[in-house]
DNA sequence: TTATTTTGACAACATATCATGTCAAAAATC
DNA sequence: GATTTTTGACATGATATGTTGTCAAAATAA
């Protein structure tokens, strides 16, 4: 029998299963880098392994295309920025307004702190493909589900409007996501209180309003 | 002298400027359907050429390069947008809420009666380039401004808040861009009037926050 | 009719991309 | 030390793109 064995040996003292995520983990972090340096459009396949200082090979080996990287890297920091959210509202207190705050300063923290994930996040989806729009919709919902169970986490009885919910809440996370791109785009200008402030009005006004 | 005399000739009975503006006024419509259709990745000049029978020279004669057309066209189809919301709050009333009701209500007929603008207008600008995502910024603060002035419009007095006014207009905007971006993603599956109500509901708030 | 402008079809060039394949050197196993 | 796995550097192929150029046919003017 000439057939390959492929028998999985440890090279450098780590399992072969090892290597690969590692591998996989530092193509994640490189991209990153790159995207939110160059944009999406620039960091090609050749770009993202010359400067992970990993072949194709190892590009091929943990993603089935270009595609599928940018669909993991986004799942990724959208999930954790949401746990990050959510985080901050646990240790922020118990009313509705104080959970919203925190999630909201937690947001704008990672915008800030993190420009990278921020340009993903905020502009590097959008129109790439129908499946990567599908994505962001989905990771908006999942925003705007949070967030709503924060700001009625106290039970609030249901306003009579002929608005949505769903959409009310759709639109307040566009409202956030759209202030972070406007802050983003002027360099981070303003201070992140008025930001975070801005935003807050916004949930508080949506939360006030039946009691006029 | 051997030099290429230049002369300007009338054409199947059009002058030259005309042929030319026909041709680039034609290149637009195309591409505009195009990437409507099949989003800017797909707009390649080859194909914009093709679907408008037109040869490459004739792309270079109207445009310097592929961006400088998606810029054309984005412009056109905000500017276009902006002026019918305008139109419709001037035939609808004198109060803030018939102003920014009307103003809504174009904005959403128009995501609803043109997809291939929705699509370029809400998912095809971000993230192509530097440039762009400019563009976009310049375009989400005339909506903004003009938001603002309708809401605004009988001078209402300053409100007390740490929110900085273009922020919050600018977050509205956001709002009702993302509401429409997630109607167009569900197919436009709710009705366009809840989908006003919503938006709508979110000015309301904002004006009557102070109130409270 | 003859000369010139305009047009459209398409060739051509330089690049760039994704994706796969080759192969010798390094590292681990026997 | 000999064998096998793993690695990294790079070649390759197929395809696509932006952009410019060629050239004959159609339309106009003289």
């Amino acid at each position: 029998m000439t057939e390959t064995s492929t028998k999985k040996r440890a090279y450098r003292g780590e399992s072969l299963s090892k290597r690969q995520t590692d591998r996989r983990r530092h193509l994640l972090n490189t991209s990153l880098e790159l995207i939110g340096e160059q944009g999406y459009a620039r960091a090609t396949v050749r770009a993202v392994c010359n400067a992970a200082s990993l072949t194709e090979r190892y590009f091929y080996e943990s993603f089935q295309n270009r595609e599928e990287l940018l669909a993991a890297l986004y799942r990724e920091q959208t999930d954790a920025l949401q746990w990050q959210m959510i985080a901050a509202s646990e240790q922020a207190g118990q009313t509705p307004e104080q959970l919203v705050h925190a999630a909201l300063s937690a947001f704008f923290t990672t915008m800030r702190d993190k420009p990278h994930t921020a340009r993903l996040i905020l502009f590097e989806i959008l129109g790439v493909s129908e499946a990567m729009n599908q994505l962001y919709y989905e990771a908006m919902e999942g925003f705007a589900d949070l967030s709503r169970k924060l700001a009625q986490s106290v039970g609030t009885e249901k306003i009579e409007t002929p608005a949505d919910d769903g959409m009310v809440y759709a639109g307040l996370i566009g409202a956030v996501v759209q202030i972070g791109r406007r802050w983003v785009l002027n360099d981070y200008q303003q201070s992140i209180e008025s930001v975070i402030a801005s935003a807050f009005m916004l949930y508080q006004a949506t939360a006030h309003y039946d009691q006029c």
